[in-house]
DNA sequence: TCTTGTATGTTTGTAGACAATGATACAAGT
DNA sequence: ACTTGTATCATTGTCTACAAACATACAAGA
């Protein structure tokens, strides 16, 4: 069966240039003004203001604007406009329910895998989580918590899942700024993440998913307000809002 | 500590009309066009000629395509514009297994849920799942088979669930339409189906998931051309692609 | 005093226009 | 004959403008 010209199914020597397009580099921003708290969870998105911060026009930052609504960190009213969502807290679980459901599978995936590498990197993530538990910088310990669940869910591999993943952490983010006033976390590191790598590293992935359950209805109950138990003390921190104006020059000086 | 004015937190008496906006209108029809094969897999996407077809501009055109871009049923690249998106062989296995971490979250929570009604839900799509699979029509099947799945994610009442899977099942008939030419079933109704539903109604979800994963499994091999196994005999069918100039008028007859 | 109607201003939603980029066809050169 | 350069065309990406919808303030009436 000879090929039909030169190189006709050759394996390609060279790739294709993901170029970033404009609509992606503001989603990439909108999503990180979100995260900081330079969009106000609940508040509204002035379309012109935000589009001149960002040195684009309207149109392209409400195409990328549609991408945040189709994963559920904008919304968006017919006449109205668009807000950066809120959490309810009724909708707590169903926020942790879908982290358990993209997670757990993660886990099953890695554990699937067995690659130590793999189960390095988490621990890697882990150890990071430990010393920022250690200060006080709520935010940083937050963010280390994201990482961490993060690393489990690069290390299965699955783009969708890290797609879906990305958008559960900065809901997570919102719920943290739209329950209490204040960014809350837990002070001691819960055992449950030891648990889980542990129970990775042993390729029970089982274990694993029943400490992630369980520390998933630990965080459900702690932004609800619930008193702590079993002597776990929280940290509830002020968080001093950035209110940077939506740094970015996204076509590098054009 | 009496309200502040008539009516402070008195229980909404009338709720939000949720209007649907153009965007939303536009996002649907494209996603129906997608699923009906209107839209051809890997083809382009003219934004002039659908935009008319539509009767919209390219505006909203655009900002309902970033929709699908986010949900991956699209794809942009910069200067070439949007064409829909493709399923490569390798990328089988990740949108199946992406399926497996929705679905078997999905019936965790319908276990945990212990609802009747949501159980007789479910056992009605398997009995109109039942009934298709004695026709020949394979559209008809391949519907009711993910009408199925879908049955069990709406239980579940999990609003983000649900929406990764809407997107999954389009990707699915995506699958279909992009590996063998044609549209493949099973003749037989696989009995994995009566096993999830049963481990479900006895309330066992790990054998419920475990019955899943090996449905799924199958599904893959059967996608990627591999020869039937254990006597299950497919059904090949060659689809009349309907080739429906993306019907709608989005705004009745404004 | 509270409600209801009206007017004004602001913001969104859509359309149309222009510039820039990529694709295609053809000609020239090696 | 194959490659390379050039011109033309189509399509995208972005901007600007206009019309419609909404919010707010204020006045008139009950």
């Amino acid at each position: 069966m000879p090929e039909s010209g030169p190189d006709a199914h050759a394996p390609a020597a060279v790739f294709r240039v993901p170029r970033a397009s404009t609509v992606d580099l503001i989603a990439v921003e909108l999503r990180a003004a979100i995260h900081s708290g330079a969009l106000v969870v609940g508040g509204p998105i002035g379309e012109v203001e935000i589009a001149s911060q960002l040195g684009v026009s309207r149109s392209p930052l409400r195409e990328a604007a549609q991408r945040l609504v189709q994963e559920g960190l904008l919304t968006s009213t017919p006449g109205r406009g668009l807000r950066v969502a809120t959490i309810r807290p009724e909708d707590l679980r169903d926020l942790y329910d879908a982290r358990v459901a993209i997670e757990s599978q993660a886990i099953r995936l890695v554990v699937a895998r067995a690659n130590a590498r793999d189960i390095a990197e988490i621990e890697a993530a882990l150890s990071t989580l430990m010393t920022a538990s250690e200060g006080t910088d709520a935010r940083k310990i937050g963010d280390a918590d994201i990482a961490f669940h993060h690393s489990m869910v690069i290390q299965a591999g699955n783009s969708r899942l890290e797609r879906y993943f990305s958008g559960l952490a900065i809901e997570t983010r919102i719920a943290s700024f739209s329950m209490s006033d204040g960014y809350v976390v837990r002070r001691d590191v819960s055992p449950s993440y030891r648990a889980i790598v542990d129970a990775i590293a042993a390729g029970d992935s089982g274990a694993a998913i029943a400490a992630l359950e369980s520390q998933m209805s630990d965080a459900v109950a702690r932004l609800s307000g619930e008193p702590a138990e079993h002597g776990a003390d929280y940290d509830t921190v002020e968080e001093p809002l950035t209110n940077d104006p939506l740094s970015l020059e996204p076509l590098n000086g054009r």
